[in-house]
Order: C-alpha cells, then structure tokens, then sequence
DNA sequence: TTAAAACTTGGAGTCATTGCAATTTTTCAG
DNA sequence: CTGAAAAATTGCAATGACTCCAAGTTTTAA
C-alpha cells in the first residue's frame, strides 16, 4: 500500500493544527496566542502539537520550509550556456513579472508579514531557512563546478546569490506590509531587480555557466 | 558630579554578572546555564540580572553589542578618495593583518564561538545584531550621498558591505573555532579579502567615494 | 482476531521572563 | 548631620514554552 490510513490521517492532523494556529496568529499576533489556545482550538492535546511540531514557531512557517531548496532547484535546472546567478536572476524575474504567490505577491501576504514582523522568533526561524537556503545551494555549485573542498568560491558565490534572492524577498516583503498592490510591488521589484543585476561583477554573473 | 558611587556601581555589577554569567557559559554551554544559577554566583537576585539585562543571550553577547558601530564608523572614516567598499576592506585588512582581537582572532574566540554554535537563542542575536549594523551602514551612506528617500541603492550598497563584512567574520569564526592558530587564520582570512574584493563589481568597489 | 507498533493524552516539572509590592541603599536638600 | 525622595534590590507569584513519562487508544499486519 502506497498510502494507509494513519499517513492520511496524520498528514491531516498536522495540516489542520497547522491552519487553525496560523489564522490565530494572523488574528492576534504570535506572542497573543498560546500554544495551549491552539491545541485546544484544534481538538488536541499541547502534547499532540509537539509531536508534530518542534516549536511555536514551526506552526507559522510550516509552508515556508518548502522553499528551502528553491535556489538548489533553481541553479540545478539552468539552462545551457546561463550562470547560477543568471539562472537565479531569470526564476525570480519569471515569479515576479507572473505575480506568484510563491514569491509572496498576493493581497493576503501583508497579513502573513505582519505576524513576522511583530515576532522576533519568528524572524530568526526565517533566517536560519535562509542559511539552510544558502548551505544547499552551496552544495550544488560545488557538485556543479566540481571545486575542491578547501576552495572557498563555492560558499562566496552562494552568499551573493543568496543575498540576491534574500534582497528581492524582503522587499517585496517590505512592500507587501505597506499593502501596496501587488501588480504595483512586482514592477518595483522587476526594477529592483535589475539595479542589483547592475551592481553585480562579472565574476558573479558568469559562475558555474552550464555547458 | 560627573560619575555618582551610584553610577560607577551599577557599571561594575553589571560588569560583574556578564562576566560570571560568560564565565558559566563558556564552562557548561549556554543551554546548561540557568539563570537562578548566575543569579546565585553573582551574588543577586534573578530580578536584578533580568534589571540589567533584557534577556539571557544579553548577558554573553554585551560585549560584541559595541560593534554595531563599526561600519558606519569606518565609512565615515574614510580617506579622501576611497569608496565605502574601500574604507571596509582596507580596515577589515589592517584589523586581520595586525591579528586583532577585535576581529575575533584571539586563542579564547575558539570557546566563545563554540557557546555560540550551539545556541541557536545566541545565533539569533547576531543576526540581529548584523541587521542593525547594515541599518546603521545604510544610514550612514543615506547621509554622505545625499541620496532620495526612495533610492534603494544605499540599502543594496549597505548590504553588499555588509555581505563583506559578515562573510570574513564568518570565516574567522568557524576557523578558529577548529583551533587553527590565530595567525595562520589571519593570513588565509587576507586572501579570502583578496578574493572578495575580486568578485566584487566596480560599482559597488566606486560607491561614495568621498571628496 | 490479536499482539505489536504508532499515536494521543494527562500530569508533573524545568526554566525564562514578567509584574508587583516590600525593603534596602544612595542621594540630597535643609 | 538627618530625614525623606529616588533608585536599586529582592522575594513571591504567575504565565507560558517545552520536556519527560507513564498510561490509554487506534491502526497495522500477520
């Protein structure tokens, strides 16, 4: 059996606790909520939260630690003759011109950053995605390069490109949080993103070339 | 009076706790230490150690809050003629070559650096402690420029310089936390400046040069 | 059908952090 | 020098995240 019941149903559970904290959190701010609130707003015990969940925090950000392979991902599937960074460049060109939610561009985000915003925990959880983020395409580029062990280009390149990717979504997140429109924010940023494409070397924009 | 007993006592209790409370940390880790326990070794009470201090990573990171200065400092610092970019490298290079204290290359970072590593509370810190440092940065290079309040560019300068910064601290840490001699660290930590300033575009190297 | 494996739960305990009211110290005007 | 007023210290109680543990319950699989 591909599927049984417990792993549906465990899957099930996890994604309700998980949907009933974030609409309490965005109701009322992360530090107002407790987690006793949510375990009984989900018809479960503190305990059976833990068992899903590590921490407080883990409750918010759930979907977001989907993305921690976004620039692995991104830079595994370049294309002929493009760069890591060119690749990196072009994806997220590509999310914001199409107003992806996956990059944060829809009208409900300004609520999910507010909760951010208000939650120190909550912003040290993104930044140790965003190293996570890093380390993983660090990998890649040292996989797709080849480089030697001791050759410290590899974690460079991935701090700048990870700083581009990083840059972009804090400013839209920024933006967003002043409920700008979305259509509005992803010009801004398609701009933005130029300017940074603009103040990157040579030596950035021609890393790991496929082919 | 410039300096009331008041005052000076207040400064040497503070003293005092931090310095007992690292002392703990660098013993038994930053998990194993309560802070019932650095109450009682301080001769206080627990009220007036969370008096002094906003928080438990408070009383291990006091020291390294003096640096939230430190870029904006060396950019307004700079020579005639040398760039923001300039200004960082050329003090970052002088603070390695000299195998200064300051930039952590000293033999006991090792055992600050590994209270650190395994307290995620403390590596939280830091980053927020780099976030005001590139804040700082960025005002700094708002003012000098004179650039409009909506120019995003002294943002991406700060955090290119920031990058820089962050990225030698970085390496400095997790080097010495090997027990590599400090200076040997040093003198891998020039060429890895000499590699940064490599990859860094003339852009960036050519911002806010003064005069 | 049923024993083992996997989940869930209640309860007790640790620890950081906060709020409050009572005490002690230090400062300072008279 | 002396008696408040101001500032600092302390004990006590409470909140809330998180962990451990020892029962139950439910699901699986033979």
């Amino acid at each position: 059996m591909a599927e049984g019941l417990r792993e549906r149903k465990k899957r099930q559970t996890r994604q309700y606790i998980s949907d009933v904290a974030t609409g309490l959190f965005v109701e009322r701010g992360f530090d107002a909520v407790t987690v006793a609130e949510i375990a009984d707003a989900a018809n479960v015990s503190v305990n059976t939260v833990y068992n899903y969940f590590p921490a407080k925090e883990d409750l918010f950000l759930d979907r977001s630690a989907g993305m921690v392979e976004r620039l692995a991902r991104w830079v595994r599937g370049r294309a002929e003759g493009e760069s890591a960074a060119q690749a990196v460049l072009r994806e997220l060109r590509d999310e914001v011109r199409a107003v992806s939610p996956r990059v944060g561009l829809f009208a409900g985000y300004a609520d999910f950053m507010r909760v951010i915003q208000e939650a120190p925990a909550l912003r040290s959880r993104l930044w140790a995605l965003a190293q996570e983020v890093e380390a993983n395409l660090e990998q890649v580029l040292r996989e797709e390069t080849g480089a030697a062990e001791d050759d410290e280009l590899p974690s460079l390149m991935a701090g700048q490109i990870g700083w581009i990717h990083g840059t972009a979504i804090r400013v839209i997140g920024r933006e967003m949080l002043e409920r700008r429109e979305p259509g509005e924010v992803s010009r801004e940023v398609l701009a933005l993103l130029d300017d940074i494409e603009e103040l990157l070397s040579e030596r950035v924009l021609a890393y790991a070339v496929r082919g």
